[in-house]
RNA sequence: GGGAGUUUAGCUCAGCUGGUUCAGAGCAUCUGCCUUACAAGCAGAGGGUCACUGGUUCGAACCCAGUAACUCCCA
């Protein structure tokens, strides 16, 4: 049978994947074992996959599938979110091909569309993590609107209400014109802006009651004007004051007099307050309560009105009394005109501003004033923020932990009511009178609202349940006790043995719309944080530092990368670059370095398949393989601390060079039999066993090859249920530091050896000989063969002198000698020797000079001082062979 | 404007409580090899004023202060 030269992960990742659902080795049910649990972030539904997936679940996956091979009983629960916005806008953009309206539809109707489109479209990002090869609990598939989930949601509505920390009022709120909807602080993005700052005059009224204004002879006195600065001239219908402030000495004589607003010459006052900043535009700010956070706080604390003169589309409504029906920006320009054509625009300047746009629609934000539901957070962020601060939940990387506790000192209530319809309906019902009764459903609301008015004969018809749904995050951060159904039955089997979860994977990004609220909801309703770990991943970056975006084009189809690279090539390729809580600049290359490795793995295996054994052969290789069983044991255990302290790129670069180096390039290379060679049972044997070992360090990395590899005859018969991905990672076992030492020790002199070989041009098939003169007492004849095989040497004798004419090197405090055929020039030799002096003098002169301080050696730790005396000890030995061979060269 | 973070080789990053030859790894680069497991490879080599300036210390990539650049969060 002929064995691909490479490695072809196509056929391998279906067959496996398949074969592991159908043995069902990712399910999990309670037993007497440790659980390991990790619930997925829940994509949108009817997303796609994308590069910040890929991350997120190639490091899930791989720290399920080692907890597995660490004797847990894992359980990875998948599922999707119903994400109301992003969804509904899709919903609408489909409706609207097949030409129908949104506003042509009742709740109901669009509803069945919406449910349509999740049944078509819902999913499939979940297909596609299993080409990744994410090993969830599939019969576990949850979705945040599936029936059991939203009535969490709901109930969680009605008990937060019941405690009084959910509530109903006028807020400002971030709303999007163009979804129509509110939306949270958090998913405003801020960008800067140029703008311009219009300077508009506002005649001042004259005074009738002291006739000061008038002169003498009965005249109106001249008009007067003051200016104001906005970049928002379509605004000043809804002016409610011109604010000024108290102290500011220009404009003493405006104090208590009131103004026109140009255009529509509504009268308003001017007001005094020292929120106003002196210097910036004229000094004089027109406050607009309805269509400005700080004009409404303002307005809010001088008695104002309101005046909103927006409609929900971001058209002006008949009460800007002009340019009713035009969106504000049309309006903007509009104005600018008016105003100039009626003298009151004093001047226009550029100017820069932040200004928020929704993260969804990319919309501008218009700050609004409406009635919204809210989540009062103060009693609930304490809570959270101890879990975090008292390390019962730890933030991986902690750098977090500050990030954490800034916001959770200064959260704000939480507006969860969206004006959408996909997504949980708010169970309130209003009643005729304008009262609203909040209940499960309209059966309990009637009993409640009859209760309320003490009138029997209300019915259902008169009740007129609230619009809105709430915000997404709010069945979100219900998630790792939904999907164990711990809100319907809070004592069952699932809930009680799986929770709290023990690592959350996600994106920094919802540390707060998510993380902390489930923290939250974890402390109200179970009383336990939800999980015992978060681990953070930074964003997926392009080359230029630049975040991936369907908009920028800049990401690359992880679909792709697998079809080119295999699914094995791109998780490597992955972690490879992400480093915990730091972004990562992606770069195709790094698969290409992934799928380079499993290729490595793949012909490491097809050497040792191809080796014939005979028996009758003795086992030369015992210090190979000592040595080996040691390096692997001291690699598991620098791999597991690794992992111990989520360090996963590290474990893996770990891995990688354990297999490469290592194994490969070393141990492969001492053992390996010349070529047609047999080789003997007791090398064959124990190197099929490490190789096997080393399937298991891989697997959770590179799930699929090591489980096409672990089935093959070469590691014996395998009954169906014996597959890597279950079986039991290997234990460490002890470490012998000096046969670790000595090789070390062995590998320089190959090194030194092969470089002579490179300096001197000498064909690695031209062998050389080899003098040592032992001054250590190290057994160099125990790994004469060893060094004889990778260094090609032809005879190896220990002496007792110096060898003269020969190339020299130290390693260890022991001197080797290569005879060349060639004369060796001396002078070249003599340059090499006396550079190599000159390093060891200055390192001898800087370690000298700690050793006589006298301030070195009474505040030194002990063991530093031994250091530095083994190392002067060290370096004076050196150098006493150094002279030694000097002299004996200018012989 | 307020808060947090980052800055180490061409690139991406390690570097734990200051002390091993501590200046590291992988990739890239250069040189030489088609040595029958692997050119998706093998062997070897060269790359850095640890952002800058001061300070503390016997000793600083690491601690402190200031400066600069960049990033993120909040206003």
């Amino acid at each position: 049978m002929s064995i691909s030269k490479t490695y072809l992960p196509k056929e391998t990742e279906e067959k496996w994947y398949s074969y592991w659902l159908k043995h069902d080795f990712f399910k999990s049910v309670p037993d007497e074992r440790e659980p390991y649990t990790i619930v997925i972030p829940p994509p949108n539904v009817t997303g796609v996959l994308h590069m910040g997936h890929m991350l997120n679940n190639t490091i899930q996956d791989v720290l399920v599938r080692r907890a597995r091979m660490k004797g847990k009983n894992a359980c990875w629960v998948p599922g999707t979110d119903h994400a109301s916005i992003a969804t509904e806008a899709k919903v609408v953009a489909m409706l609207k091909e097949r030409g129908i309206s949104k506003k042509d539809l009742t709740r109901p109707e669009f509803l069945a569309y919406a449910w349509e489109w999740k049944e078509k479209y819902g999913g499939i990002i979940l297909e596609q993590l299993k080409k990744l090869g994410a090993s969830c609990d599939w019969d576990r598939t949850r979705f945040t609107m599936d029936e059991d989930l939203s009535e969490a949601v709901i109930d969680t509505f009605i008990h937060l209400y019941k405690k009084g920390w959910i509530y109903r009022g006028v807020r400002m709120v971030n709303w999007d014109p163009q979804g129509k909807t509110a939306v949270s602080d958090e998913e405003v993005i801020r960008k800067e802006v140029n703008q311009k700052l219009y300077y508009i005059n506002y005649e001042v009224a004259q005074s009738e009651d002291t006739g000061a204004d008038k002169n003498e002879t009965g005249n109106p006195a001249p008009r007067t004007y003051l200016t104001i600065a906005t970049t928002r001239p379509e605004t000043i219908m809804a002016d409610a004051a011109i604010c000024i402030n108290p102290n500011d000495e220009r404009y003493l004589h405006l104090h208590g007099k009131r103004v026109f607003i140009p255009l529509i010459n509504r009268e308003i006052p001017v007001i005094l307050d020292e929120y106003v900043t002196m210097d910036f535009g004229t000094g004089c700010l027109k406050v607009t309560p309805a269509h400005d956070l700080n004009d409404y706080e303002l307005g809010q604390k001088h008695n104002l009105p309101v005046i909103d003169i927006l409609n929900d589309d971001g058209t002006l409504n008949e009460k800007a009394q002009i340019l009713v029906g035009v969106d504000r920006f049309a309006a903007r320009k509009k104005i600018a005109v008016l105003l100039e054509e009626a003298g009151a625009l004093a001047k226009v300047e550029d100017y820069k501003s932040q200004i928020g746009f929704s993260e969804r629609t990319d919309a501008v934000i218009e700050p609004k004033l409406s009635m919204q539901w809210f989540c009062k957070m103060s009693e609930m962020a304490k809570p959270a923020l101890d879990y975090v601060l008292n390390g019962e939940v730890n933030l991986i990387p902690d750098k977090f932990v500050n990030t954490y506790r800034h916001w959770m000192e200064n959260v704000r209530d939480w507006n969860i009511s969206r004006q959408l319809w996909w997504g949980q309906q708010i169970p309130a019902w209003y009643l005729p009178n304008g009262e609203f009764v909040i209940a499960k459903n309209i059966d309990e609301a009637l009993t409640e609202a009859k209760l309320k008015t003490q009138n029997s004969n209300l019915s259902a018809a008169d009740l007129k349940q609230d619009e809105d749904v709430v915000d997404t995050w709010f069945s979100s951060w219900l998630w790792p006790i939904s999907v164990f159904d711990g809100f319907k039955d809070p004592d069952n089997a699932d809930i009680n043995y799986y929770y709290p979860t023990n690592d959350l994977v996600t994106a920094p990004e919802i540390l707060f719309f998510w993380v902390a609220r489930m923290i939250m909801a974890g402390h109200e309703f179970r009383g336990q944080a939800p999980f015992k770990n978060v681990y953070l991943t930074g964003i997926v970056r392009d080359k230029l530092g630049r975040k991936m975006s369907k908009s920028l084009g800049n990401s690359p189809d992880p679909l792709d990368l697998i079809e080119k690279y295999g699914a094995d090539g791109v998780r490597v390729g992955m972690l490879l670059c992400s480093p915990a809580g730091n972004d990562l600049m992606f770069d195709e290359s790094y698969c290409e370095q992934g799928r380079n490795f499993a290729n490595k793995v793949w012909n490491a295996f097809k050497l040792i398949k191809g080796w014939e054994v005979d028996e009758n052969l003795s086992n030369p290789n015992q210090i190979a393989i000592e040595w080996f069983g040691n390096r692997f044991n001291q690699a598991l255990a620098e791999i597991e601390t690794q992992f111990g302290q989520y360090k996963l790129s590290e474990a893996l670069m770990a891995t990688y060079k354990l297999v490469w180096d290592d194994f490969c390039a070393w141990y492969l290379e001492m053992i390996k039999p010349a070529y047609q060679q047999p080789i003997d049972k007791a090398t064959y044997d124990v190197t099929i066993q490490y190789f096997e070992n080393i399937m298991k360090v891989l697997h959770p990395f590179i799930p699929f090859l090591s489980e096409e590899l672990w089935h093959d005859e070469l590691f014996g018969e395998r009954d169906e249920m014996d597959c890597c991905i279950v079986a039991q990672l290997p234990n460490i076992g002890e470490i012998n530091a000096q046969t670790l030492n000595h090789l070390e020790i062995v590998k320089i002199i190959i090194t030194q050896i092969r470089n002579i070989r490179n300096t001197k041009q000498i064909s690695p098939k031209e062998a050389l000989d080899l003098s040592v003169k032992i001054n250590s007492g190290l057994p160099y004849q125990q790994y004469e063969p060893i060094i004889t095989k990778l260094a090609n040497i032809g005879t190896f004798s220990v002496v007792n002198d110096k060898v003269n004419g020969a190339i020299n090197f130290i390693a260890s405090t022991d001197e080797f000698y290569v005879p060349l055929s060639e004369n060796v020039d001396p002078v070249a030799e003599r340059t090499r020797l006396e550079k190599e002096k000159e390093y060891l003098l200055g390192f001898l002169k800087s370690v000298n000079a700690k050793l006589n301080n006298e301030r070195f050696m009474a505040n030194a730790k002990p063991e530093v001082i031994d250091i530095e005396q083994k190392k002067r000890a060290d370096a004076e030995a050196k150098l006493a062979i150094l002279e030694e061979n000097l002299t004996t060269l200018a012989d």
